[in-house]
DNA sequence: CTGCAATGTCATCAA
DNA sequence: CGTTGATGACATTGC
């Protein structure tokens, strides 16, 4: 008994005086030894527990477990780890059995976390077309690819396919809102790659020219031809075949500027068709870039509440790493060792988290 | 008639 | 210097 108790007093104390001295080396060299602790003990093993170890299980009324500490005695300086050994299996309260609880609830927590990460990467490298647009993760829209003839304005962009507008322009586009938006959100760009905002900003096609639209409500099929004639045709267009403008406005609108100015001096117009021409081309263009502008500014919103719900998500993981370290703070464990196994139990979840 | 959203137009700036 | 795109501000349109 003598014995025994000398033991005791020895093995509490150290972990005592560890509760308050632990530092991240000591965590990183005990992690091996428990490491190796709670690997399945071999026959051999079983037979070089020692006689002080014996004395001190009997001691404590504890079910009669062969522990082998021989090969690092450094393993079971710490009562804790004892306690939670020596009571696995059985229905005797753990001492860190609250930690452990909260434990897994942090775990849940975090592998939650994790996995939805890790299923929102998956979707990505699946679809790559979807991890492209810009508003990937929850939202499906995304800036209208210039193929998609009868995409509008009007329709909130589905396909992502082109960053690149008709006219290849790229590197000029950059309007003081956007510039402005970039600017503020590239530091959230850097931690959470906002690729919503790389396609705002590049691509001048989310409207096509007015005849490869579809009507916004298809009146064809409701309505009288001359009232469909009268839905298309606008002020311009009326303008037009009143002073018997021979080309169609689209024409006047999309030919490039050479061949518009070719055209105007094939026909002998007089100065009114010749600025009215010139009107109706500016603003087509005008109403082309309004279009673009207003989705763009869609775009940016949509791209934003998108930002908004991934920095939730960023600050639930952060929430939940900051749990995870003040339940390791000193104090708040009895030992290093129980804040090792309690390390081993995060190491995965951590990780994730971390990368 | 009113309110509102969508769309068109103008003015202006920058490339 | 003319053309074009972007965009704020205002007007028009349609429901």
């Amino acid at each position: 008994m003598d014995t025994a108790e000398t033991i005791d007093n020895s093995t509490f104390s150290n972990s005592d005086s560890d509760r308050n001295t632990g530092s991240m080396e000591n965590f990183i060299h005990q992690d091996v030894s428990l490491h190796q602790a709670t690997l399945p003990r071999s026959t051999e093993a079983q037979n070089s527990v020692t006689m002080e170890e014996t004395c001190c299980i009997n001691n404590n009324s504890m079910p009669n477990i062969n522990l082998d500490t021989s090969f690092n005695s450094e393993a079971f300086e710490d009562s804790d780890i004892i306690d939670l050994l020596l009571t696995t299996g059985t229905s005797l309260p753990s001492p860190i059995d609250p930690l452990l609880e909260e434990a897994m609830l942090v775990e849940m927590e975090l592998m939650d976390l994790a996995l939805e990460e890790l299923s929102q990467v998956q979707s990505e490298e699946q679809n790559p077309a979807d991890s492209d647009s810009g508003l990937s993760l929850d939202y499906s829209q995304s800036p209208a690819s210039p193929s998609g003839s009868e995409s509008s304005s009007s329709s909130s962009s589905s396909s992502c396919s082109s960053s690149l507008s008709k006219d290849g322009a790229v590197g000029g586009y950059m309007p003081e809102q956007t510039k402005m938006c970039q600017s503020s959100f590239l530091e959230a760009k850097q931690f959470h790659r906002l690729p919503w905002l790389e396609h705002i900003g590049h691509d001048h096609t989310y409207n096509q020219p007015q005849s490869q639209r579809k009507s916004p409500k298809d009146l064809s099929d409701e309505l009288p031809k001359n009232k469909v004639l009268d839905h298309f045709s606008s002020r311009d267009e009326k303008r037009a075949s009143l002073i018997n403008i021979p080309f169609s406005n689209e024409r006047i609108v999309n030919l490039p500027v050479d061949e518009f100015n070719r055209l105007l001096a094939k026909y002998h117009l007089n100065e009114a068709q010749l600025t009215l021409l010139r009107d109706i081309r500016r603003r087509g263009k005008n109403k082309m870039a309004a279009q673009n502008c207003r989705q763009r500014k869609l775009d940016v919103l949509l791209g934003l509440e998108c930002s908004v719900d991934s920095l939730r998500r960023l600050r639930a993981k952060l929430v939940s790493l900051h749990r995870v370290f003040q339940i390791l703070r000193i104090g708040q464990y009895r030992s290093n060792t129980s804040a090792i196994l309690f390390l081993h139990h995060y190491r995965i979840s951590i990780l994730c988290l971390w990368n």
